[in-house]
DNA sequence: TTAACAATGTTATTTATTTCACAAATAATA
DNA sequence: TATTATTTGTGAAATAAATAACATTGTTAA
C-alpha cells in the first residue's frame, strides 16, 4: 500500500507563524493548568481565531491529532517547538539600550530558551558594561566579532530613528539575517533578510481611530 | 450636470488605517526635507509598499493629487490627518506604569498632540504620584472617575499578564472603546470594544524563525 | 462487537486584499 | 495653441487568506 506522500507547504505565512507561536503559548498555559488533551476549539478560543484556522495552520507542522480526543497538549507543545526553533539553539542580540532597550531585555530574559539574547550593545560610555538582567551591554565596536562568533542570526533595533539604518547595515554586515525593529523607519535591507516592523505609534493611531468609530 | 456621487467606503480595514498613519508620518519628513510635492510612487518607497497601494488607500481619504505634479504634501498631510484624527482631540490613558510602561510614557511624550496620554495608573503605593515626563500615575481608586471625567476613549495596557483581564473590565466598564494590549494574554471584550495586541514574543519568534529559513 | 458519535485533516468556497491596467487629466514643451 | 509625457483615480483581475463543508476515523458506549 502506497505511503501517504509527505508535501509540507513549502512556505508557510508570516500570519500562520504568528499564530503557531500563539498556540504554543497557550499550550503551555494548557499544560499548566494540568490539561493533558484539548481540541481545536478549545485551542481558537484561547487564541481568539476559529477553530477551522487553527487545524488549518496546524496542517505545516504535520502533528496528528485524534478524533475524539483532540490533540495531546504536551505533544502539540514540542511538536510545534520543534518546527518554530529549528535544531540549533538561536541566539540575537539587541542594539540600543535605552528606555525600552532595558524593558525588552529585562521582559525577554529566560522566558525564551530557544532563543535567547546573549548580548546588548551601545554607544554611550555610560552603558557600556551594565547588565541588566545577566546581559552585558558592549561597545559597538565590538559588534561584528561577537555577532560572527556567536553565530547570532536576530537583531533587535532599539536606537533612535535617526541611527536605525546605520545599526542596520552594521548587523547584516556581521551575518544577522532577521531584525526586530522598534525605530519608527522602513529599514533598507538586502534580499533574503526579514524584517519585522514592531510600530507602536501607528498601533496607537488604529486603536484611537477605531475608538472613536465605534462609540 | 449630475454631481459625482460622493460614495466613500464606509469601513476602511484595519491595514489601511495602519498605512495612512504610516504616510502621515512619511508626508511629516517630507515636509522637514522641504518637500512640496510628492507622488504616490515616492510615498510608496518611504513607506515600503507600492504605488498601487498607496493611491488606492488614499481613495478612503478623498484627497485629490494632480495628475503630473503629485499630491501636495501639507495639503495630504493635514487631509489623513483630519481623516485619522476626528474633530475632538483624542485622549488616551496608561495602566502599568513598570518598565515598559515608563518607557512608553517617555515615547508618547508630546508625539501626537492630538492623542494625548493624559494620566496613568498603578497599584503600587511606591508608583502612585509619580510623575513620568509630565504624566502623573495615579491609585486605581480613581481611573473611572478620570476616565469618565476627561472622556478617554483609548487604554494602554502594560500590567502583568495575570491582571489584564480584570484591568481591561474596569476600563471598560469607565467607558474606553480602544485598547493598545501590551501583555501577552487574548482580551476578553464586548462587542464594538476594539483590542490591538501587540505581542513582542510573538514577533520576536517570528523574525527568529524567517532568519532561519532564509539563511 | 458494533453502531453512533464527535473531532480531525483537507478540499472547496467565500471573502479580503493587493496588483494590474488604462482612461482621464494636467503640467510642461514646442 | 497643440502636443507630449506622466501621473492620478478607479474598475477589473489576480492573489492571498479565512471560513465552510465533509469524508474519514478513532473512541466510546450500548
Ligand atoms: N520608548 C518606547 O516605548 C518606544 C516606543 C516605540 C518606539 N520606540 C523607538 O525605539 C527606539 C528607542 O527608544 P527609547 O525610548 O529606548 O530611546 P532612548 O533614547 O531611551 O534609547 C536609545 C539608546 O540607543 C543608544 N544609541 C543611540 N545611537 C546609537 C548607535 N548608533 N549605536 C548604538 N546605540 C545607540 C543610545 O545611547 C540610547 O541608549 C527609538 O527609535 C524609538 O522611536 C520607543
Ligand atoms: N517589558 C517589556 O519590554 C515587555 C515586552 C512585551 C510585553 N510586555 C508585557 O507588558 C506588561 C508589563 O511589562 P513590564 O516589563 O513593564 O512589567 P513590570 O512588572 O515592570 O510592570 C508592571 C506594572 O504594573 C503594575 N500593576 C500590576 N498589577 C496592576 C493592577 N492590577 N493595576 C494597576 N497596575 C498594576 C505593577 O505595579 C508594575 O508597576 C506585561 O504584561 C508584560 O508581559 C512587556
Amino acid at each position: 500500500m502506497p505511503e501517504k506522500p509527505i508535501q509540507m507547504n513549502p512556505h508557510p505565512s508570516e500570519k500562520t507563524i504568528a499564530r503557531l507561536s500563539l498556540y504554543r503559548r497557550c499550550l503551555r498555559e494548557l499544560a499548566q493548568g494540568g490539561s493533558h488533551h484539548t481540541y481545536s476549539h478549545e485551542l481558537a478560543k484561547l487564541a481568539g481565531v476559529t477553530a477551522a484556522q487553527v487545524r488549518r495552520d496546524l496542517m505545516v507542522v504535520g502533528y496528528d491529532g485524534s478524533p475524539r480526543r483532540g490533540y495531546e497538549v504536551k505533544g502539540l507543545y514540542q511538536s510545534i517547538g520543534q518546527f518554530l526553533d529549528g535544531a540549533i539553539e538561536q541566539k540575537a542580540v539587541l542594539i540600543g539600550v535605552g528606555n525600552l532597550g532595558r524593558a525588552i531585555l529585562a521582559y525577554f530574559h529566560g522566558k525564551t530558551p530557544n532563543l535567547e539574547i546573549v548580548a546588548a550593545f551601545d554607544n554611550d560610555p555610560q552603558k557600556i558594561d551594565r547588565v541588566v538582567m545577566s546581559c552585558r551591554c558592549f561597545s559597538m565596536t565590538c559588534i561584528e566579532e561577537i555577532i560572527a562568533r556567536e553565530r547570532v542570526q536576530t537583531a533587535i533595533i532599539t536606537v533612535p530613528a535617526d541611527e536605525a539604518q546605520r545599526v542596520t547595515d552594521v548587523v547584516i554586515q556581521a551575518g544577522v539575517q532577521g531584525i526586530l525593529n522598534f525605530a519608527p523607519v522602513r529599514l533598507q535591507v538586502p534580499a533574503g533578510v526579514f524584517v519585522e516592523q514592531m510600530d507602536m505609534a501607528v498601533a496607537l493611531q488604529k486603536v484611537a481611530y477605531f475608538s472613536r468609530q465605534r462609540q
